[in-house]
DNA sequence: ATGGGTGCAAAGTGTTTGCAAGTAT
DNA sequence: ATACTTGCAAACACTTTGCACCCAT
């Protein structure tokens, strides 16, 4: 891995991920980004994104749509609310023993799972029987 | 959810993704059935790809980068390969226990999980000890 | 000074969609 | 006859990249 230098730029997209408890996708650091320094470019706020997960610093949670980043930094599972989008941490334990079952069973190494549970949201519930 | 017409571009569609073992993009698809009628355009492999996943007739699988799909219809776990990419099935158990254990604690409605190991194959594993 | 980092805009990749014509029912 | 489907191309959403300049070390 390439040697991190660090920038002002750099600071301010790990400060904007860190500062939200969601899961905000990479356009939404964006905007976040741009409240402070309208000068920051998409591409920048991409690349230092794709740097810190690299060297550990946030969470690449691939969703479908969009990736998101989380500021937690060990594997954990999310919850993805199919109405609304909102993707949500779940409170599970990572279950690092099922990689070793599937390394076993397959012959590969196995760096890490990634789990995401589908469903409907409460608030997204309720608007659904409010609307029908 | 839409009536659903019995087509021949569909037929197509669902006998190309039948045929395969493996788990096939969307644009590997497009290229199977255009070997059978090259005037089939990609709209409507997206379209029919779609269509057959909500009817339950063939898996539709969210792995980063490209969607694919499978011919087995139950839920089931994956494996990707982050080096080339290739996918496949795992011998292990779809737990419904989990859903519902995440419905409790979090008072969604859960449909399903989708759980993806990601690892290197042997075969890569092979090739980079040769390449370094 | 040197090599990673930045801004910009263009190009990629994967997918969806508006529309007019076609076709299964 | 009706309304779902198709082919086509344009549009989309998200992300990556080439390039020339900039700046942390």
């Amino acid at each position: 891995m390439k040697q991190q230098r660090s920038t002002r730029q750099r600071q301010l997209v790990l400060d904007a991920v860190r500062s939200r408890c969601d899961h905000p996708t990479a356009d939404e650091i964006y905007i976040d980004v741009r409240a402070s320094d309208s000068r920051i470019s998409r591409g920048t706020v991409y690349r230092n994104l794709a740097l810190l997960s690299d060297a550990g610093e946030i969470l690449h949670v691939k969703v479908p749509g969009a990736d998101r980043y989380d500021l937690r930094r060990g594997p954990h599972y999310h919850l993805l609310c199919t109405s609304c989008g909102a993707v949500s941490d779940l409170p599970m334990p990572y279950d690092p023993e099922l990689d070793e079952q599937v390394s076993r069973a397959t012959g590969c190494a196995i760096s890490r799972h990634r789990t995401i549970f589908e469903g409907i949201c409460p608030s997204c519930a309720e608007k659904q029987e409010a609307g029908e």
